[in-house]
DNA sequence: CGATGTATGGAATGCCGTTCCATGATGATG
DNA sequence: CATCATCATGGAACGGCATTCCATACATCG
């Protein structure tokens, strides 16, 4: 057997883990995706580059446990918010928003949890996800692509809002001008070629993202409650 | 006036925007998304760094232009081929199904879309969709929130996929190894903490990731289609 | 008091996007 | 044909990045 049983502190502020993350994600709020660099971390906390690899293994390493820390939150928040009864349809909308509400308040994740696909974080959300989608009494053949596809549509907008954020950001725009200049952009487009474009075009300027992204979520929830109805039926005929 | 009225061609072999965006294509699709860099590419030209900038404002504007030349013959394709009748859900699963091959071929789409978002490629994918919605029958009130939700799943599994081929690739990897990898990642979870992810452990192992995609762009058009019965019968109980 | 493995932080490396600038080529002008 | 402004080129140089290396300090154990 290894020696091990290390008395956890050596010091009073000595570097762990959980602080490096911590500072990681300070420093992605404050200073966007791109404001994660050794450079400034090892700054924050007073230290060098080096020291900080070895606790990490590298960037991509710290950017997976900066959004999983993030994300057990929001599924641990999600558990003890609704413990008690509800449908789970009413349990996933909530889980949804929670998401959207995270990836708005931290924008990097949606774009990180790109680069941690399969990873733990993602993992956290499919299991959540999946678990209402049987209580929800979904044909078990359809349980895996009815829950992939709430998840895929969830880091889809997540994504791309995050992908709006910082072009805005980058463009020194504040999120009204940002959308006023696509919506321009939009209206200016060739009405032969693009009348659909064209005709939301105004429909983008003040819309509610967080609106459109629940009437998503509804939309899948009505398909798979749909397939569930079809399933049921088929199953009733059967057994006549 | 100007002068202008510049013969279009210089030399033979000179350098121009398409020539510069074909070969960035060439070389994504080889090297993947890390293999662009402008040192690669003005080898391939056989020219300096500093040419290339004469035709590209930087490296974000030649992602998103070879994306769109991926994405234009994508939808062009779509328009040649189902030009002959053929009913709007039928026209957006062949156009998802499009979009899924060419991020299957390319997949480094699926990351530079995020990059690009409500860029051109982005505007042609949406106007495709919005137009089979439309022409779906969808209240109109719902064509905007329907077609951002099918363009947020595209994405989003575009994006998954892609991250997925990134890091089997840096782990070389082959798709079924890698999968066999999670797979058993997710066996070896706590049954208490994932219960529902533990249980489709073995659907991943060889699921069909185009049927599953297909799945969900169906989820999404029940959904729809349940929308706008809904509305239909609501107009109707109105006009009575 | 050494000895040992843990932990640190600063210096060095190599690659990247981007900029700069001296120079070549081109077509219009006189 | 000579001149010239403009378009276009390509190589060198800059600053920033992730990562690695290594000399050193620390805490604990024998």
């Amino acid at each position: 057997m290894v020696k091990k049983t290390s008395p956890p502190q050596r010091r009073e502020d000595s570097l762990s883990r959980d602080r490096i993350v911590e500072t990681a994600i300070a420093l992605l709020d404050s200073a966007g995706e791109g404001g994660l660099t050794f450079r400034a971390l090892s700054q924050r906390l007073a230290t060098g580059p080096g020291a900080i690899y070895w606790h990490v293994a590298n960037k991509g390493d710290l950017l997976v446990a900066a959004c999983d820390a993030v994300i057990a939150g929001v599924m641990a928040a999600q558990v003890d918010a609704h413990a008690d009864a509800q449908t789970p349809e009413e349990t996933i909308r909530a889980l949804a928003l929670g998401m959207f509400d995270a990836m708005d308040e931290h924008p990097w994740i949606g774009s990180a949890l790109f680069q941690s696909a399969g990873a733990l974080p993602t993992v956290r959300l499919f299991e959540c996800i999946g678990q209402q989608v049987r209580a929800l009494g979904a044909p078990a053949a359809g349980q895996w692509s009815a829950t992939s596809a709430l998840l895929h549509y969830i880091l889809g907008v997540g994504g791309q809002n995050a992908a709006n954020r910082l072009s805005a950001q980058t463009r020194e725009l504040d999120r009204e001008d940002f959308l006023g200049e696509v919506a321009d952009a939009w209206s200016a487009l060739d009405e032969r070629d693009y009348p659909f474009t064209r005709s939301v075009a105004n429909q983008l300027r003040d819309h509610d993202d967080r609106g459109d992204f629940l009437a998503g979520i509804d939309l899948i929830l009505g398909g798979i409650k749909a397939l569930t109805g079809t399933t049921a039926r088929k199953r009733a005929a059967a057994r006549r």
